[in-house]
RNA sequence: GUCCCCAUCGUCUAGAGGCCUAGGACAUCGCCCUUUCACGGCGAGAACAGGGGUUCGAAUCCCCUUGGGGACGCCA
């Protein structure tokens, strides 16, 4: 059985590229009927944040992404947060140490940093000197009894060697055993570092395919080596190409959102985030650029995802979300218009009229942010227009002749809706002889006190005659 | 600096040697629909980074150059 994980780190909000490597996790093992796992990476603590978890997790769920194991989801190879899992990194580590990989590190940070100061003015590649690699074994226990600090490292194999990776995107990818240092597996906390962690879970969780950021690609001869050393069959690799910026560089904050929690509150569905991010990277075989969640399962696949990094585009995320936001039902999209409209200024209105309205804006919105700015023309009240646009369809002559012919006509009527206002605007008509733009801009820039907005009638109904009286009457001269 | 990855319209991409006068989408522009705007429809402009090979034939394969990105942490 396939098993697939989505591995993050509780140190801040779901990334962008986070929700998009777990979702070709989850699509892949839909598709075949795998396990999709979700396990907590929390090993610095230093980062921690305690909230993140659950944050985490909420936004996968409204991703649509479901979990069949994780913390707070049970299964059989918990437990899911890498915290209460020390035991095994240590058991495992002391293996390691015991077959002659691995070994205690007694540097000081310090020493550590001098080190690498002093390799990188003469223009060297940073890397651990290997100090403690060849400490006299009397030495070391003596040191390891007194207690002193240590890490664990992990040895680099004194023959060179290429490493070689068969990637599911890539195909082989080569690094030099030369490139890589002895690596720490543990810190000096006692925790395990991602290296050691990573490969440890991965095995004891039964995963098959690790998928995870094109980043990670230059680290996987470590991971390769932990395998060789432990004994374990390494599973499949897939590196996903980076989500880029605008400028090309990895996707960051401080140019925009990145959190999935911002796009939720600005108003994207989930079902146009996702289809959108899918199509970053993945690409179906004919044109088709919507599809629901069931369907990017039955299609995806690693042979189709592509190994460029992916600029974010804006723009496309906004057409995606309004294709999405017209196709809905008017109930689907009253509903998840609610929590929008909560924190608008209209949102004590009756419901009845916020219904209407929401429906009758439904193809303006690019995403459910944009209600209320798309509420305006029908609920606030406004002081006269001041908008020069809107002075110049009332200034004309013939504007007013038409706006006393109506106010005219509609002074006597017991009311005024839609229907009416057509068949008032009819008699208009007949009577100057003024009809389309000339007749309707007048009326709608009055009424409204904008040049452009949703159907006059729908407002008009809502409206009822009093306030249009008044609101014609105003634009009088 | 060292290593690794990548390279088709502004952007996301299709293209797995002849189907390519390079297709689709977003964005842009134009036209149509329409009492406005929006929606919708139609259309236009817009790309194979450069140079060498291989081949009857290269966007597609190989090499070099250039460009971009990523990694070089007791962070993930």
């Amino acid at each position: 059985m396939i098993r697939l994980r989505f591995a993050p780190s509780p140190t801040g909000h779901l990334h962008i590229g986070g929700l998009r490597t777990a979702l070709f996790s989850w699509l892949y093992a839909r598709h075949h009927q795998g396990a999709f796992i979700f396990r907590l990476e929390d090993t610095d603590r230093n980062r921690l944040v305690e909230e993140a978890e659950t944050g985490l997790i909420r936004m996968l769920e409204w991703a649509g992404l479901d979990l069949d194991e994780g913390p707070g989801v049970g299964g059989d190879h918990g437990p899911y947060r890498q915290s209460e899992r020390l035991e095994r990194y240590h058991a495992t580590a002391q293996q390691l140490v015991a077959q002659g990989d691995a070994y205690p590190c007694f540097c000081s940070p310090e020493r550590l940093e001098q080190v690498k100061t002093a390799q990188r003015e003469r223009g060297e590649t940073p890397r651990y000197d290997q100090h403690c690699r060849h400490l006299d074994p009397a030495d070391v226990q003596q040191q390891l009894d007194a207690g002193t600090p240590h890490v664990i490292r992990m040895k680099v194999p004194d023959i060179p060697e290429t490493l070689v990776l068969d990637d599911l995107i890539r195909g082989k990818v080569a690094i030099e055993t030369t490139q890589t240092e002895d690596q720490v597996l543990i810190k000096g906390d006692g925790f395990p570092t991602y290296h050691l962690a990573v490969v440890v879970d991965d095995h004891a969780m039964g995963i098959t395919h690790v998928v995870r950021g094109e980043e990670w690609l230059p680290s996987f001869p470590k991971h390769l080596l932990l395998y060789r050393y432990l004994g374990w069959t390494p599973p499949q690799f897939a590196h996903l190409p980076l989500i880029l910026n605008a400028d090309r560089t990895k996707l960051s904050k401080r140019q925009g959102a990145v959190a999935v929690e911002d796009f939720e509150a600005a108003g994207y569905l989930p079902e146009a985030l996702v289809n959108f991010v899918a199509l970053l990277g993945w690409s179906p075989d004919d044109d088709q650029e919507l599809f629901p969640l069931p369907e990017l399962i039955e299609r995806f696949d690693w042979s189709r995802v592509n190994k460029s990094g992916a600029v974010f585009d804006r723009d496309k995320l906004n057409w995606m979300n309004q294709q999405y936001l017209q196709q809905l039902e008017p109930d689907d999209l009253f509903a998840r218009a609610r929590p929008f409209l909560q924190q608008t200024r209209f949102a004590d209105r009756p419901e009845e009229q916020l219904q209407r309205v929401v429906a009758s804006v439904q193809n303006r919105l690019v995403t459910l942010q944009d209600l209320e700015a798309q509420l305006v023309p029908f609920f606030d009240e406004r002081p006269p227009s001041t908008d020069p646009d809107v002075q110049a369809v009332l200034a004309p002559e013939t504007a007013q002749q038409v706006l006393s012919a109506f106010i005219a006509l509609l002074e006597p009527e017991p009311a005024l809706d839609g229907a009416r206002l057509g068949q008032l605007a009819k008699q208009v008509q007949k009577q100057t002889g003024i009809k389309g733009k000339d007749l309707w801009m007048p009326l709608r820039a009055a009424i409204t006190q904008e040049v452009q907005g949703p159907d006059l009638h729908l407002l008009v109904d809502l409206f009822g005659k009093d306030k249009c009286l008044r609101l014609l009457q105003q634009a009088q001269h």
